[in-house]
DNA sequence: ATAAAAAAGTGTTATAAAGTGCGTTAAAAG
DNA sequence: CTTTTAACGCACTTTATAACACTTTTTTAT
């Protein structure tokens, strides 16, 4: 599942997934899918069912006295929206009001939606075009230091 | 059981657990919660009965001696109270005048319910989103040293 | 010690808001 | 031109919350 897609969110904030991925939906099995925040930039990150409860199983297990293992866990589990998933039918998920404002994305606002294999992401369309094109943005986290417990995790 | 809601309190200091939650309760079978103080922010911590009941055993048999071993237990243990809770019906659950001090909540006032797979962190919403937008707090704790006992616990 | 009053806790109902499902129209692809 | 896909609009359902009523416990006064 890979790609980029620029697609609309309708008044309550429910976007489709494009059409081209219901058979990899499909011949995956999945019935769920999980949004979050992610850790770094004004994005979101959207994962299948299965790959979230690896990466949520992990995540919860570390030390939590660790602040930067705390702050992984409330940024990414704490901001976790599970969504019933039907890979027939519209593939339609709901963006909660929280994420849509992480992600810098207004109600009934065009997004981004981008396939990175095994999961997507989602950019607010001026912040993904600004950067592509080298620039930064005001609200990105570069100089995470990882604990060794989870160097080795990709998420 | 993730993610991020904001909820309101009565003015008797009751919240429900969003209806979401539902199917997770009744299919882990629970029919006790526990609301205990977290050992390093001004926040509370929720589990289920089950997850208890491994934690508060886990924690009591520790060699009470070592002082920071006697702090986790003043604090989680000392101050959880324990509810009885139905999946079927309203899901509703009593925060005591102690440990709603403890989070700073003011009565009749609206709380962040975080659920982080196995648990839930309740917070006041200001001091929640300071130290999610990278501030800190005063009541913050986060040179907790632990022994190698505990090292591997995630609490 | 007893009764009255106050406070704390529990449960129910009504209403507004949020979320879901589905048919229709418009646009794009074959 | 036909078929598929995406976008929009509307109606229905579910959920959250505030308001209210009732019960139990605690406090106060006699």
């Amino acid at each position: 599942m890979f790609g980029f897609n620029n697609i609309s969110l309708d008044k309550k904030s429910r976007f489709s997934f494009p059409a081209k991925y219901r058979d990899a939906f499909v011949n995956s099995n999945e019935n769920q899918i999980v949004i979050t925040k992610d850790p770094q930039y004004p994005a979101l990150k959207v994962y299948l069912g299965s790959e979230w409860d690896q990466i949520s199983t992990k995540l919860s297990s570390l030390q939590g006295l660790d602040p930067v293992v705390r702050n992984l866990q409330w940024t990414i589990l704490g901001n976790a929206s599970v969504c019933d998933f039907e890979p027939i039918g519209r593939m339609q998920v709901l963006i909660s009001n929280d994420l849509r404002k992480y992600a810098q994305i207004e109600e009934a606002n065009r997004i981004c939606l981008i396939g990175m294999g095994n999961k997507f992401e989602i950019w607010n369309q001026e912040n993904w075009e600004q950067r592509q094109t080298g620039g930064s943005l005001a609200t990105e986290i570069l100089d995470i230091v990882l604990p060794e417990s989870i160097k080795d995790m990709s998420f």
